[in-house]
DNA sequence: ATGAAAGCGCTAACAG
DNA sequence: CTGTTAGCGCTTTCAT
């Protein structure tokens, strides 16, 4: 089916390696030759065969992403500022979704290491049972681990300081007068889940407020809508809700609203990554802001350094977040922003 | 750096012919020789390298895909819908997102197609501008056209029936009331945005109710909010508008009630697609929804047969929506649903 | 500057 | 049933 190089050196009356070697530009041929190659491939449709080049090469120009799952809107940002990032470096993406779950995750892995690529950046699902999978993927090949990660180290990191994060949500509603908060988050099976929930605790805990027993779920808006629910049920409600992202926030926003309480003048309610949702949420949410650029951009460094062979012990980078001001949470003084 | 079959073969004292096929389980050997080679491969960590595979094979066992955006939710549902039917046929996916560029589409191709891949799944961003590089890639590799298509024919494609998705939302909207009705949409660029208008048009026509000019801008919440402010600005508001996917439809609800009008009282709104958003919007949508895991399996099914060979002309399958009555329409009787 | 040939890792003929 | 070998398309020595 497929016209080969041999094809167009034929057709050009050249050798094979003068016709690829035209073909490259990488090295010296007759002008005369070049010219020839050039319209021969052109009259033929030549289109080089990757597939060839990469078993010759031993290298494929792609790298793997592998990320939870592309329905996250938070997921969907980050694989496109990747993307974005690659752009001008000849690589293409392979993208694969795990549907969180570490065995879907295992295969994925697997199949893109099958396919060689050059290298992996990848937010494993489960901090604990995607260890053995990620650490193998990372003795194969560069690996950088991007938002979450897995246990015990071992492979590079790029992701958003979370303790920062809830440090900036937590003191944010308490200047704007809670004396009582809450977390609403994930069950424990990510870094991001424990990480958000300990800065959380640790940044209430130095400000001496109250704080209710945490509400762990999912990292979804059902998740915050029946969060709201369970506080609205209780009774009392708490000054404020410290949300471990936008979705689970925007679900609470609703249903707090739904039960009759008033937001921020009730209760003040902050989100975590500000992608999409934030903006959309009636009224718009506060937020801490992740660095998503920055993070990819972070992230396609140090899986070049990690290719360029540069032996250095794993390193992790966590990049600082931004507070993002809107309506759902009492202002002070400056800082609004829509 | 990798282990090949002819270590595995060397290992196990075998042939790289015999290790091959007590790999692939394809060809008898000797138990004896099974084992020996299994032990070895296991040892040895050896991992079959696809890409030489695909080579020697010339078939990839992978499927491109090319979606005009990832951050659009319409668009990785189908993806998520694609990805499940690929699922079980041991192909890959390999993704890519256009940017709604006609030029980075065809540079994606480009690179799709030299990395050989079996087939091609692509929503062609632009009706007219898209035309050649879909057309030449067609003509490379088994391709069908998912949601939106091309002009002039000459591939295969399956979406939904947008004129039969556009009769229901407006004979709905007529049901319950509405004299006059607007079409707030998105400017002539794709199929999805043509049919939908047109078939708007035509309900509208039929039913003979009053047709105010289209609202035309991108499938995007902002616009709605704009066409939003645009119908209040105007003064008199419609009885009904419809809206061409859920983005608009959202927004649209937003600033309407932002700017006093109730929903669905003063205005009825009705959304297309149901993904994701409408569920989410307050209160929540009315809309037409999407056939996806039927397009996504129909997808994946014509392709399969064009691999096949099977010569014959051009397909177009046009799966029938669903009408899903929520809250910002007035119900008719029966039909209400969560 | 050009051409002949080797070889990337794999599988399927073809012989034995 | 097993082993030897050719060849998928490409680039790069190595000679010329």
């Amino acid at each position: 089916m497929g016209v080969t190089i041999h094809d167009v050196a034929r057709a050009a009356g050249v050798s094979v390696a003068s016709a690829s070697r035209a073909l490259s530009g990488r090295r010296k041929v007759t002008p005369e030759i070049a010219e020839r190659v050039a319209r021969a491939a052109a009259e033929l449709g030549y289109q080089p065969n990757a597939v060839a080049k990469a078993l010759r090469d031993q290298t494929t120009g792609t790298i793997g992403m592998v990320v939870p799952g592309i329905g996250n809107p938070f997921f969907t940002t980050i694989v496109e500022a990747v993307e974005r990032e690659l752009q001008n470096s000849g690589t293409d993406l392979l993208l694969c979704a795990s549907q969180y779950s570490p065995q879907v995750e295992a295969r994925r892995l697997e199949t893109l290491l099958a396919r060689r690529v050059d290298g992996l950046i990848i937010s494993p699902c489960d901090i604990e049972a995607s260890v053995p999978a990620v650490l193998d993927a990372a003795r194969r090949v560069p690996l950088v681990q991007l938002d979450r990660y897995i246990e015990g180290g071992g492979a590079d990191w790029v992701g958003v300081d979370d303790e920062a994060g809830l440090a900036l949500a937590v003191d944010h509603v308490i200047a704007g007068g809670a004396r009582s908060v809450v977390f609403a988050g994930s069950r424990l099976v990510s870094s991001s889940a424990r990480l958000r929930l300990s800065g959380f605790e640790r940044a209430a805990a130095r400000a001496g407020v109250e704080v209710l027993p945490p509400l762990l779920g999912e990292f979804t808006l059902e998740w915050g809508i029946e969060a709201g629910r369970g506080l609205l049920d209780a009774g009392r409600l708490p000054d404020a809700v410290v949300c471990a992202n936008d979705e689970i926030a925007v679900g609470l926003v609703r249903s707090l609203r739904f039960g009759g309480a008033r937001v921020p003048e009730d209760v003040a309610v902050v989100g975590f990554d500000d992608v999409g949702h934030a903006t959309m949420c009636d009224p718009p949410l506060s937020t801490v802001r992740q660095p998503v650029e920055e993070m990819a951009a972070e992230a396609v460094r140090l899986l070049g350094q990690l290719k360029a062979g540069d032996p250095r012990p794993a390193q992790r980078i966590a990049i600082a977040p931004r507070l993002v001001v809107r309506q759902t949470s009492r202002p002070v003084a400056a800082g609004v922003e829509g």
